[in-house]
RNA sequence: GCCGACUUAGCUCAGUGGUAGAGCACUCGCUUCACACGCGAGUUGUCACAAGUUCAAAUCUUGUAGUCGGCACCA
């Protein structure tokens, strides 16, 4: 068999994916048994316009390897895939695009045009993202895939608004909102973020006071809202201001009047105490005017830029010009106090960065009270959704979700699902599903539907259930009864109150039930210098560039290697260690290939009695009962070596590895039960490389290699290709191509390896049964036999490394231990002698050496090397020291525990018993080391 | 202002009452018939600081310092 030298990830990663997919490995009807536990998991939609960064491989990583286990355990599993039409990015881009290949506004267009234009672009360039999944290598059933804008879901989402529109939680009305001047559109209090400017001032303007030569003084970051003025607070109590509340103001620079009002609201330790109240241009200033009925007067148009009521001498001025004018005329004026530095916050736009403009504008609002309600006793009730880890993020989710505001939801843009609400002339309005019934509720069909679109979180929430056939219309379908809820929903904290949150509320209200039962909160992927990776700092790293260059399931391993919610810096040389491993996995293969005449896969070497069981016992736990067929198969599997090898056949090596094998699956599935993904990661890293390479490897190797064929090698290479084989199923959910090429490798594979629920699909390791340890196979006493083997063979080695005894140089070795002890070592003479370099092994009650012999001492046997001529005196001495010194730190400290009676009676006393063992223990060694030391004086 | 997280080897990070761990880096030695993306042998720590609880604290509690995050406010 020809097999490369090294693991090249390209090949692999071309070849299986295709094949998975065309064979349908990935849909949920592959699993033939009726009687199949489910298991689900919806994809947190990335946007259609969007491109795969570092956040998405680890969620996606997550969510693919917590499928593919499932999937091999023989769930129903479904891994839902779908994208996100993400109304103002996709809006954006098109328009950028428009602008540069034709010089042409949306405007020009005309929104029917627009629109078609971007389903263009997104027919065109939609599918970076999916193809992007698809090297990912993840288990998504493509023939469900989804998008928020398509029929069913558009159909949903209309629904949804239609019912709480009729139940009074959806309304219209007109409040100080989040705009963006740049893309003309209102934002929620989510999509805004924070900008810190420090060259920020803050102006002192002077307004005088009528009929009195009297100013009063107040300080604003906004000087040009001034314009838009309809009173100034001071607060009741503030002694300064008292008399003057009620007086009127000639507000400079318009020729209007307004007077002092008074209200709580005031700090009159802040700046003056006196606020310039602008109600149509800031929410405290709004709901102050609310309280005291004053005028709003709007002053900007929707660009920032001000508009007429501003005055002759500033309409269609930017905002910034417009303040820089306002602050000169106040000059002119002598009103201009003075002008204070000012580290002010500013709120901007998510997507374009530019500052947001607090706007008096008619919008569509969500009140969120019921809904809200409804996913707090959930929590309260049930502790769901569960969340991993659950510090800090069921607090956090809580508490926003306890303050809850009303939730902005309509849009000024095209890309979207547009409002199903129609005017007529006067301007009542008709909500209804389809434009034919809001006609007939209006007696008319001379309406207008309402221009603006939904939020793009507005479809988002309903994602659990409308990606599964609910769209109001069609309340129960098949997807929706068995993978409703789903099980685990994985994405970043960003979007807790985005996303997480809304599914939850929406999906308890009009699906009745929670949609998921766990939500994973993962890490966020930072650069090597710990900051976050963003577009402007361009220190972004491209998975595509990391595949590329160390493969994807190497790179899998470092994302799902990372701790679970913890950030974590990116480094090059973490994903370079996982590319070793793979080219490691490749290569301990490709020798158990090369040594693999006359053998196969068979699990009968391993363990006969046990796997006949299991595979019964999972028959008939699988199945509602064991038919003929499944009389045959049983048959098949019926281990007729096994006769003639029973487990006692077994080396100390053999029974040692299958031991080590099953508890590393015992403990791999339990790390993924809890999420707890690195630990699996390490648990496979360590088991395959240190025990299963390092030592059985190498324990086995000559009867492997051995030129004659014989049954006890073919038993030997027959149980090496099986561990492999169990070693690949085990690691195939974090490293998918690479244990697939492997394992299609492997003499002796078949579908008759699959979980009993994919019988009759064709072979393939993801399909396979995953392992899930088995406890009779555990063998403690093999275990700590093969340790002292481990450690004598070290030993030895640390004596001749530090004696500088050439590799090539054979050295006999003499032990002293008890008889038991003998027997063990006598057992794996010649992997002693082989692994330690060794000529000859001399096993005694008693060590009988000559002076000249460097000596070590492991739990129950002392070792020595004659090293006549070869010996460094100093050296041998400088090395027993440190030894004894290690022994006698640990066991004064040990001493002085056992010296505390408090500790002998209460601790614990199998603890107790365990301590003064190991006492005994550093006493003897320690012993032995003195009398050697005492030798070489 | 409120809430929270983090601080462990040179670096990046696991561990969470009972003998301090990994990967990388570093030192020494190896063309040992799977792998130099390798093999063998090593070195490296007041587990931020202080007090408390406990027989026992890196781990629990409180406080301090530093780093980072979320929310609110920001005239």
């Amino acid at each position: 068999m020809e097999i490369a030298k090294s693991y090249n990830p390209k090949e692999a990663e071309e070849n299986h994916y295709r094949i998975w997919e065309t064979r349908g490995c990935f849909a949920p009807e592959i699993n033939e048994n009726p009687n199949a536990e489910k298991y689900s998991i919806v994809i947190p939609p990335p946007n259609v316009t969007g491109s795969l960064h570092m956040g998405h491989a680890l969620q996606h990583t997550i969510m693919d390897t917590l499928t593919r286990w499932k999937r091999m355990q023989g769930f129903r599993t479904l891994f839902l895939v779908g994208v996100d039409h993400a109304g103002i990015s996709t809006q954006l881009m098109v328009t950028r695009q428009l602008k540069k290949d034709e010089n042409k506004t949306p405007q020009d267009l005309g929104r029917e045009e627009f629109v078609r234009r971007v389903w263009d672009w997104k027919n065109k360039y939609g599918d970076t993202i999916t193809n992007q999944i698809r090297r990912e290598g993840l288990s998504v059933d493509w023939s469900r895939e989804r998008f928020t804008m398509e029929e069913s879901l558009s159909i949903a989402v209309r629904e949804v608004f239609v019912r709480l529109y009729e139940e009074g939680w959806i309304y219209r009305g007109t409040r100080i909102v989040n705009w963006c001047p740049r893309d003309k559109t209102v934002l929620s209090d989510l999509e805004v973020k924070e900008d810190k400017k420090k060259d920020g001032k803050l102006y002192f303007l002077q307004y005088p006071i009528k009929n009195s030569d009297a100013k009063i003084t107040v300080a604003t970051t906004r000087p040009e809202t001034m314009l838009g003025d309809t009173a100034v607070a001071v607060n009741p109590n503030d002694e300064r201001y008292k008399d003057l509340i009620g007086a009127t103001i000639e507000l400079p620079l318009t020729n209007r009047e307004i007077s002092i009002i008074s209200d709580e609201y005031v700090e009159s330790e802040f700046g003056t105490g006196a606020v310039k109240i602008t109600p149509a241009h800031d929410p405290n200033d709004y709901e102050i005017g609310e309280r005291h009925n004053l005028e709003k007067l709007v002053v900007m148009n929707d660009d920032a830029t001000m508009n007429q009521a501003a005055g002759a001498d500033f309409e269609g001025l930017d905002r910034y010009k417009a303040r820089e004018l306002v602050v000169e005329r106040f000059e002119q004026l002598g009103l201009l106090e003075k002008i204070e530095d000012y580290e002010v916050v500013l709120p901007v736009c998510e997507r374009c960065k530019t500052v947001i403009e607090p706007l008096l504008s008619e919008q569509w609002f969500c009140k969120m009270d019921e809904m809200r309600d409804m996913a707090l006793n959930l929590m309260r009730d049930e502790n769901s959704p569960r969340f991993f880890p659950e510090i800090p993020h069921r607090k956090v989710y809580t508490t926003w979700l306890e303050n809850l505001k009303d939730w902005t939801i309509s849009r000024q843009l095209w890309w979207g699902h547009q409002i199903p609400a129609w005017y007529d002339e006067a301007g009542n309005v008709f909500v209804a599903r389809t434009a034919e019934e809001a006609f007939e509720q209006a007696g008319t069909s001379d309406l207008i539907q309402d221009s603006d679109v939904l939020d793009t979180w507005f479809s988002s929430a309903l994602w659990s259930f409308s990606t599964l056939g609910w769209n109001g219309v069609v309340t129960e379908t098949e997807d929706l009864k068995t993978f409703h809820p789903t099980d685990v929903l994985v994405t970043g904290r960003d979007i807790i109150f985005l996303w997480v949150s809304r599914m939850v509320m929406t999906a308890l209200k009009f699906v009745g039930e929670k949609p998921f039962n766990d939500v994973i909160i993962h890490g966020t992927v930072l650069d090597k210098n710990g900051q976050r990776m963003s577009k402007t700092k361009n220190n972004g790293i491209d998975p595509l560039d990391v595949f590329e260059k160390f493969g994807v399931d190497a790179t899998r391993m470092t994302l799902a290697g990372s701790a679970t919610g913890v950030d974590f810096a990116w480094r090059d040389e973490k994903v370079e260690s996982f590319r070793n491993f793979a080219n490691k996995i490749w290569n301990a293969t490709r020798f158990c290939l090369l040594n693999s005449d006359g053998a196969q896969v068979d699990y009968s070497f391993l363990n006969p009695k046990a796997e006949a069981r299991d595979i019964i016992q999972t028959l008939k736990g699988e199945l509602s009962e064991i038919d003929e067929e499944d009389e045959e198969f049983l048959d098949k599997i019926d281990p007729t070596f096994a006769k003639d090898n029973p487990k006692e056949n077994l080396s100390l090596a053999d029974k040692w590895i299958i031991s080590r094998l099953n508890k590393t699956a015992f403990a791999v599935n339990n790390a993924l039960e809890t999420y707890q993904f690195h630990e699996a990661v390490q648990l496979l890293y360590h088991f395959f490389w240190d025990d299963f390479c390092d030592w059985y490897i190498e324990l086995v190797k000559d009867e492997i290699t051995s030129e004659e064929p014989n049954v006890r090698r073919d038993a030997a290479r027959s149980r090496i290709l099986t561990i492999i084989e169990q070693s690949l199923r085990l690691l195939h959910p974090f490293m998918p191509f690479l244990t697939e090429e492997l394992w299609q490798k492997l003499p002796g594979v078949s579908s008759e390896l699959h979980n009993p629920a994919y019988k009759s699909a064709e072979k393939t390791i993801m399909l396979s049964d995953y392992p899930r340890g088995d406890s009779s196979l555990i063998d403690e006493k093999a275990e700590s036999e093969m340790q002292a083997v481990i450690d004598l063979i070290s030993k030895v080695r640390n004596i001749r490394a530090e004696m500088n005894i050439k590799p090539s140089e054979k050295i006999p070795v003499f032990v002293a231990a008890d008889s038991d002890a003998q027997k063990i070592f006598l057992e794996n003479e010649a992997q002693i002698l082989k692994l330690a370099r060794a000529e000859r092994l001399n096993l005694a009650e008693s060590l009988d050496v000559p002076k000249a012999s460097a000596k070590a001492v492991i739990a129950g046997a002392e070792i020595a090397v004659p090293l006549e001529g070869l010996i460094d005196f100093d050296k041998e001495r400088e090395r027993l020291e440190n030894q004894l010194n290690k022994l006698n730190v640990e066991g004064e400290r040990l001493e002085k525990q056992l010296s505390n009676t408090n500790f002998v009676e209460r601790a614990p006393q199998e603890k107790v018993q365990e301590l003064r063992e190991r006492v005994a223990e550093i006493e003897t060694q320690s012993k032995t080391l003195k009398q050697n030391l005492g030798a070489l004086m």
